[in-house]
DNA sequence: CGCGAGCTTGACGTTGTTCAACTAGAGTGG
DNA sequence: CCACTCTAGTTGAACAACGTCAAGCTCGCG
């Protein structure tokens, strides 16, 4: 599985730093003047999927789920950290949401008018190459995870997920977990039991660390080790 | 299953005529002095994941599959048609190729140099309309495949993606299959053996008839059904 | 103090993979 | 024109991986 670590598996943090600095006042001003700032508690549902889109979305704090359901189930796409975008795809063409995306902490939204982007892609070639810089990234970072969860055994997924949870969204080894275990199931494409099970083994092995809510990495190498094997 | 199935399964056969459409005749100049034109036999490696990328490709006829490889994994992300551009990840940002991409019958790829591409995205603002659109809609497909491959059981993957080879490669119940049971096994996430098991299914429940290479739908109502319970 | 949701465990069943043997067909050289 | 080989396809049996089910547990919260 070599290869593909040169993809990141997850997001990093402020990747959408960039696509602001290349913005005038003026065009900040126009995203400012176009966009509603909401507040959601954890839990809540920010977007439905299958609704209608008119906005672009920007996580300003907080942590959020994106999701794909279908009858019983459930799949997430990926977390969103702070200073990331959602629902780029809706820029142009397709106008409805095609995922769920739900706060599992609480969280600041900001929904910027579709149209507000569009006039900034038009008139900012700089701010428009971040745009495709973010949305290309994403997609590898897709792509890493379609393999990870379809060519990878169960250990090996969870390995993933943890790793990703420790180096992009949490930057520490040391994190609590907002995700319940359910939640790590949809992320991971197993049952909620497995999860509790893989949880076990890593813990007798030394791999990790758990008291509540709280996770430790403990090694790091090993859990690599483990990705890469599958 | 049924709010995915909003979302095609896979990508419409033209899907990017309007793209030059939009373009003027010096801009189609560009275009076509800045690339190079070759022809690839079935079999043919045109992309070798990890390799250093400057050009975007266009598939002007032929079949291709793109696939990511490590160690004995390999995923088909996607079949592509004709019209169709491949690595549009490259356009800015990442620089490598993340997938490779092999001939699956003889093809004509244009190679365009990606700053003619990037040069046409800054002046003409519908031709970069139509990318966006292209793009994120191939993301939606990748969700759409990656949600299939996740959630769904082996005649529900199976199903679906005979329906796609039916509706948006081949247009026609009929065809001839140019994919190796490997290869309908890399596409689906299943071993080879389980693919000949399932099509031994499929042909004793009258769903499909085959006879050599050609694949006939029978009874796609039902197929639906399948790919729908997952 | 008791209730309920989420978590945990073990036993069990199913799904899908692996392995090994076999077959069919396509290309090759005598 | 016929062995010969090589690869892709096929089959069945054994096995492993994983999900399902049911029961019990824990902990926060009213």
């Amino acid at each position: 599985m070599a290869v593909l670590s040169q993809i990141n598996h997850c997001e990093d943090g402020e990747d959408t730093g960039n696509c602001f600095k290349v913005l005038t006042e003026n065009e900040m001003n126009l995203l400012v003047n176009n966009r509603t700032e909401i507040q959601f508690n954890k839990g809540e549902t920010i977007i439905k999927q299958g609704t209608k889109s008119t906005d672009i979305l920007y996580l300003k704090s907080g942590l959020v789920k994106v999701s794909l359901n279908s009858g019983e189930s459930n799949l997430i796409l990926s977390i969103k950290t702070k200073n990331h975008f959602i629902g780029l795809e809706n820029i142009y063409g397709y106008d409805y949401h095609a995922y769920t995306v739900v706060a599992i902490e609480d969280s600041v939204i900001c929904f910027i008018d579709t149209s507000a982007v569009r006039q900034l892609i038009k008139q900012n070639n700089n701010f428009n190459a971040e745009l495709y810089r973010i949305l290309t990234n994403n997609n590898l970072l897709t792509y890493n995870r379609f393999f990870s969860l379809t060519q990878k055994q169960l250990h090996g997924r969870f390995a993933d997920v943890l790793l990703c949870l420790s180096n992009k969204i949490f930057n520490s080894k040391k994190f609590d977990l907002p995700l319940s275990r359910k939640d790590l199931a949809a992320l991971t494409g197993m049952a909620p039991e497995s999860v509790i099970r893989i949880i076990k083994d890593f813990k007798t092995d030394k791999i990790i660390a758990t008291k509540g809510k709280n996770i430790e990495i403990l090694n790091e190498p090993l859990l690599r080790k483990i990705s890469n094997v599958g």
